[in-house]
DNA sequence: TGAATTTGACCCAC
DNA sequence: GTGGGTCAAATTCA
């Protein structure tokens, strides 16, 4: 049985709260990084399970003045755990102690990330929309995506699109929060084209079964739900011929008119790509 | 039939 | 009070 904040539960708290999940999230990331990378390195392991008990600590504490939690919390080191298994479970089970169906919470957009394109693309995520929204002085809806993952993972991400420009066009996509799932979805197949458009920017589309709907240029930007958790890539390498994903098209640099025959190719996460200057 | 999308209502920051 | 972000029931899709 779930237990929901009380509508007294002051907004500052929440907040804190949300810190220490977001932080917990962070942990076991570094954790994970941690067992895939050198797999022997005990004491950093060690030091990440003692920052998540800090967070269980502090999160016990913020809910101890007002807020009955101890029938949900157990004591710390058990309900928190310090072994590598139920680290997860323990930000989940903070999650779940603010998740409140029925009542959102307002983002604070200060983390903000916006980009303008001309093409809808694929960031290698799985997205689900949640909603769409017809903004004042704009000509198209916002539409609003949160990540796949996030009921299962309590991934945080999620990113608004919007049209804002028709001939030529371009999408502005605001994305929020950082990734905090594991699942990296496959890619799909690539099929190889000339533009008709402009012949400078060769296109490239991934193509798959997904039908595009007509009347909603939005469809081929919408991901379906990914299921290709256990084989995963590592390193994102990831084999084109394997890819199955959405459909989405990309325009190559001028210049770059081929690929290698190789069957493989490197795929940048966009946290790379960000990080790389590159802008597409 | 389960999962994804749509859409109207609700809620909150400004 | 308003605009925009989120929720969740209804609908659609595979």
């Amino acid at each position: 049985m779930e237990r929901s904040l009380p509508e007294s539960f002051p907004s500052k708290r929440i907040r804190a709260i949300e810190e220490l999940i977001q932080g917990c999230q962070f942990a076991n990331e570094l954790r994970s990084l941690l067992h895939s990378s050198s797999g022997d390195d005990g004491s950093a392991i060690d030091l990440v399970l003692k920052i998540l008990s800090s967070f269980a600590n502090s999160h016990t504490i913020l809910n101890s003045d007002d807020f009955d939690v101890g029938s949900q919390l157990q004591p710390i080191n058990t309900q928190y755990g310090f072994n590598s298994d139920s680290s997860e479970e323990s930000c989940r089970s903070i999650s779940k102690l603010q998740d409140r169906r029925g009542r959102y919470r307002r983002r604070m957009n200060s983390q903000a990330s916006t980009k303008d394109t001309a093409t809808l693309m694929d960031d290698g995520h799985a997205w689900r929309k949640y909603g769409q929204k017809l903004i004042i002085n704009a000509k198209y809806p916002r539409h609003y995506y949160r990540c796949t993952h996030k009921r299962e993972q309590g991934c945080q991400a999620i990113k608004y699109v919007q049209r804002i420009q028709e001939d030529p066009p371009k999408y502005q996509t605001t994305s929020m929060g950082r990734h905090t799932c594991t699942t990296f979805p496959k890619a799909p197949e690539i099929i190889f084209e000339l533009s008709q458009s402009d012949s400078r920017f060769p296109l490239i589309s991934f193509d798959n079964t997904i039908a595009r709907k007509e009347n909603s240029f939005f469809s081929t930007f919408q991901s379906t739900k990914q299921e290709h958790e256990e084989d995963k890539p590592t390193n994102y390498e990831i084999r084109i011929s394997d890819y199955q994903a959405p459909s989405y098209d990309y325009l190559m640099s001028p210049g770059q008119t081929t690929f290698n025959s190789f069957a493989y190719m490197t795929v940048l996460s966009e946290c790379d790509i960000r990080d790389e200057g590159c802008d597409f």
